[in-house]
DNA sequence: CGCCGGTGGGTGACATGCTACCCACGGTGG
DNA sequence: CCACCGTGGGTAGCATGTCACCCACCGGCG
């Protein structure tokens, strides 16, 4: 597409580091952006999918063959994973996927709370009467993804519908932040983690949101906010235990005692 | 340093596109670490010392023979600086200084209300005699460096108790955000902002923060946390609205406006 | 058998060449 | 005088060469 290398076929084999890592996705989906986002993009599906697991060693050279592009746009990718506390390097050594940790998980919804139970109240305050029909719109989107069953599509109208909350709520800074809180948090697999409870429910969840909002009633709003995502933590608290092999009888012990320590305050 | 080249004085003249850009500190002052932060160091730099400005288009190249390295680290860094918001880049056109607006300000204050606020109150219930101990330790620098009238130790020591409260709150991600949140504003100068009023002002308004928290009192805490954000964000709303040429009667009533706006609720 | 210093492979960091692309400018035709 | 288009300078993005550095491995020495 640029220059006249590509498309090659990266020399059969390749590294003994990490080893053969299952060739990626060949990036192929998010074309039209720049590569090294592509990379990013690649990464974080490798990652989510188990094609990439924690502890073991990679390098850019290794993925830059792999996916048939030079060492400087993967590396650059890689750089900005690492600023995200996604990756992390070991200096002349490689590079390692970093595991999320319940208590990290925990944390990171605490955060969520202080942003959006606010959030949450000065929407249903501030939102004209547009906005709260795109709320309204958003909200029905999301149950008929669920109705039809679409795991992925029910979590993207959920991933919606909060920065919309946000957005009414009108602090952009506070849009880019919970963004990127999420991307951390989108490696433990809020699909799996969505997949033992029926899809609705996830969608149920929010009824009492919207409503509270639709009828500008602000303290209902915030606490529906509240028990939302402190119901979402939980969740994953417990999906994130289980992906460190804790026993099966103790993750619900586990996960109310680390989420309760992380949100007590918040 | 690396390989051959470097400090071979760059070419006489260079760029037309920004205007010759006064020569930058030469780097020279972050030694050690790796180039790209010296690039991202000397950046900030340049911004806060006025000699880069909002609105006018640099480029990587420019800036490269102006430090006398080559382009990779120089696009490296200011990558970084682009991710972190502070500069924005112009496809094949260069990139710019953003402009902080008072309303980015306010906003930024208003998220670190919502984090910072629960963190006294965990730390005040929180914290280990140790973790105590430091507070004082950290909160007495302060005064010594308030008293001996110096500006920019009182802000970093300021700044130190700060992310101490939002450890011991137990909380690294808020710490990370904190983190984050504080070098978008450190670009209108804190240091400027501090000058109209003596320093030990600024340490003083700590006071309350710190006594209440030695004496566990969490909503004494939490209460001076709030009213000494909200105390900052004022003064630096109103710095940056200055800089954006607001007539200075009007200051006063404006600063109220976009904080109350922005803080509302949170 | 255990320690220890040499050595080679692999890595991150930087330098540099190349290309597609965009925009401003100026000349040309109406 | 004005609209339009070709062209050239400048830029970001990518590819690739190079180097200092680190670590793992290994063979010899005590």
């Amino acid at each position: 597409m640029t220059t006249p290398p590509r498309s090659v076929a990266r020399s059969p084999d390749d590294g003994r580091p990490g080893a053969a890592l299952p060739a990626l996705p060949s990036v192929a989906a998010t074309t039209g952006s720049s590569l090294a986002v592509q990379v990013m993009t690649a990464v974080r599906r490798a990652i989510t999918a188990g094609e990439m697991e924690p502890g073991r060693l990679y390098s850019v050279q290794q993925l830059a063959s792999a996916m048939d592009v030079s060492r400087s746009p993967v590396r650059e990718g890689l750089l900005r994973l690492g600023e995200a506390g996604l990756i992390r390097f070991h200096r002349n050594r490689g590079f390692e996927i970093v595991e999320v940790s319940p208590t990290d998980v925990a944390e990171i919804f605490a955060v969520r709370t202080a942003l959006e139970v606010p959030a949450a109240r000065r929407a249903a305050r501030l939102a004209g009467p547009g906005e709260l029909d795109r709320i309204r719109a958003q909200w029905q989107a999301m149950h008929e993804a669920a109705r039809t069953g679409d795991l992925e599509a029910t979590a993207r109208a959920d991933e919606a519908l909060h920065r919309l909350l946000l957005l009414v709520a009108g602090n952009s800074q506070a849009v880019q932040l919970v963004e990127r809180l999420r991307t951390t948090t989108a490696f433990l697999g809020v699909v799996a983690a969505t997949t033992r409870r029926p899809v609705d429910e996830l969608a149920r969840e929010h009824d009492a949101l919207v409503q509270a909002v639709l009828a500008r009633d602000e303290e209902a709003a915030a606490l529906a906010m509240r028990e939302h995502l402190a119901s979402t933590a939980q969740r994953l608290v417990a999906q994130a235990l289980l992906a460190q092999r804790t026993p099966a009888e103790r993750v619900e012990e586990l996960t109310a005692q680390v989420w309760g320590a992380a949100a007590a305050g918040y």
